[in-house]
DNA sequence: GATCCGTGGCA
DNA sequence: TTGCCAAGGAT
């Protein structure tokens, strides 16, 4: 749920999640489109799939207990580089370096002295954060969560808190007279007007109906029809969506 | 490596 | 208002 979505957004939704499905297996026997209803307006609704196809998979190879490996982590849907490390050092206390956005910005600035991280490169941005970890597994978890609170909290994005920051007296980038970034920016997402705007138009309508939809429905969400019929097409194709025998559509079961 | 995939808050 | 950005991952 956190991935690329801020924390405040995620909490609620997650309190809910957890009381419905508290284990793996509760989750994997929940039909799609319960666990698509209860993602709600997240975003990035294939998220919400591959959480459901992960939690089958922990259910039956892993004994309904989430593994603490990380190459077993990655194996899993939706699990990348982020998300497999942060639950070995989160959930089990391991020492395994966590390189989220927060991060990488904390350790462009202090370690290398830069306005703000460049594209991510795993390899590289593993090594400079494995670096900073103490020796010791439940050491090397807080200085974890510390890096990410730090860039979370105090070495933000658009107008870090140098004036509160611990680190600062050590910090490459304050060092060097705080210089701005120049590098390559990741591009600005546009969304008005993508067909990500509307494949969450039209799941939009599929959520808040609570019986199949005539095709009409779904019309009436985006005037474009080339365009509107690409988007439902590849919400089918992703299993976000099903169409009956009777033409009608609806969310997967 | 570049591109695609949602949504909403905030300056 | 518009642009930026948010605990990324898959292809």
């Amino acid at each position: 749920m956190l991935q690329q979505t801020p924390v405040a957004r995620v909490e609620p939704i997650w309190t809910e999640w957890m009381a419905r499905w508290p284990t793996p297996s509760a989750l994997a026997a929940a039909p799609r489109a319960d666990v698509l209803r209860a993602w709600g307006k997240l975003g990035y609704p294939r998220r919400a799939l591959r959480l459901h196809e992960a939690a089958a998979v922990i259910a039956e190879r892993h004994g309904d207990v989430v593994p603490s490996d990380v190459d077993a982590l990655e194996a899993l849907p939706g699990v990348g580089s982020y998300t497999a490390r942060a639950v070995a050092a989160f959930g089990y206390g391991l020492r395994c370096p966590v390189v989220d956005t927060n991060v990488r910005r904390v350790v462009a600035r202090a370690v290398h002295g830069a306005g703000d991280a460049g594209p991510a490169r795993v390899r590289a941005d593993l090594a400079d954060v494995d670096a900073l970890l103490p020796a010791a597994d439940a050491d090397a978890a807080v200085v974890s969560i510390g890096l990410m609170e730090l860039g979370a909290v105090v070495c933000t994005a658009r107008a870090p808190r140098c004036g509160i920051c611990p680190v600062r007296e050590e910090c490459a980038w304050v060092a060097a007279g705080s210089p701005q970034y120049t590098g390559p920016r990741r591009p600005v997402q546009a969304f008005a007007g993508t067909d990500r705007q509307v494949r969450g138009r039209l799941l939009d309508v599929l959520r808040g109906a609570h019986a199949p939809v005539e095709r009409a429905a779904l019309d009436a969400a985006w005037s474009d029809a080339a365009q509107r019929d690409r988007c439902l097409d590849s919400l089918l194709v992703d299993g976000l969506a099903e169409q009956l025998d009777d033409g009608r559509f609806a969310l997967p079961v």
